[in-house]
DNA sequence: ATGGCAGGGCACCCCTGA
């Protein structure tokens, strides 16, 4: 099985691109997406469901919202982080074919001088607490998301570009080693990889054409689940689609 | 140093994203 991770930036937009990937990508199964943008009252429930797929969702007007879209039934859901008083729906878990899986939309932050920075940091010590209750009670699991997070200097094209703002501030970098200290694992960097690899392109500049890009979508997986971690990969395809997201898929292969 | 582009809201200009 695989499992995957996308911010769509508007599902309204990009719902015919999501039944397509999932169609091309039949391994896959869970994906857990970011950005939905929709509110649950017009969330479409019905179109996934008759493609085939099971879906969950938390979502709200405008901003944010999370959902996962799975071929194996979704069980177990949890809506944002219990204990955190939250608004914003960034997060959704779930357990499908026994794996835990956190889907999260980390908030962004703004700047550093920001009250959303501040949020942020909040929003992190939650979820790192969250991280830590469900380790507890499920051996396999994986935090999957925009983490909004670019962990090491080499997931950044040009650091001195983005140095001292956001997604690379060294607060934001601790609390994803704080992550790792849970026990958690980079999927990712469990494999060799092509330098510069990348998750998100800025739409403006010919970003993507020119591969200046941040790698902030993740999945990190507990050891147990790293165990049987085979393969991951970033998907750029979708990328080069017309009318794309900002970001692309990332998938992790479990044996 | 600044804005570039995209999506959504609610109405054409503003907010947010990263």
């Amino acid at each position: 099985m695989k499992i995957a991770t996308w911010n769509v930036n508007s599902l309204k937009v990009r719902l015919p691109q999501v039944l397509e990937w999932m169609q091309a990508n039949p391994d896959v199964t869970a994906l857990c997406l970011q950005e939905t943008k929709m509110d649950d009252p017009v969330f479409p429930h019905e179109e996934i469901s008759a493609a085939g797929f099971e879906v969950a969702f938390a979502g709200q007007k405008t901003y944010n919202g999370v959902a996962i879209i799975a071929r194996a039934p979704i069980e177990d859901v949890v809506i944002n982080l219990p204990g955190f008083e939250d608004p914003q729906k960034r997060v959704i878990t779930a357990t499908i074919n026994g794996v835990r899986l956190v889907g999260a939309y980390i908030p962004n932050g703004q700047d550093l001088e920001s009250d959303k920075y501040q949020y942020k940091l909040a929003w992190l010590k939650a979820l790192l607490a969250w991280l830590e209750a469900q380790m507890a009670l499920f051996p396999e699991l994986a935090l999957l998301g925009d983490y909004n997070i670019a962990p090491e200097d080499r997931d950044v094209h040009d650091i001195k570009k983005w140095a001292g703002g956001v997604l690379v501030s060294p607060l934001e970098r601790e609390a994803f080693q704080q992550m790792q200290a849970l026990g958690l694992i980079d999927a990712f960097r469990l494999f060799d990889q092509p330098e510069k690899s990348f998750s998100w392109w800025d739409y403006r500049g010919f970003s993507f054409k020119k591969n200046a890009g941040l790698r902030i979508d993740h999945i990190l997986m507990s050891p147990r689940l790293a165990a049987r971690c085979s393969a991951c990969q970033i998907d750029v395809e979708p990328r080069k689609h017309e009318r794309p997201s900002d970001h692309t898929p990332v998938i992790a292969t479990l044996d």
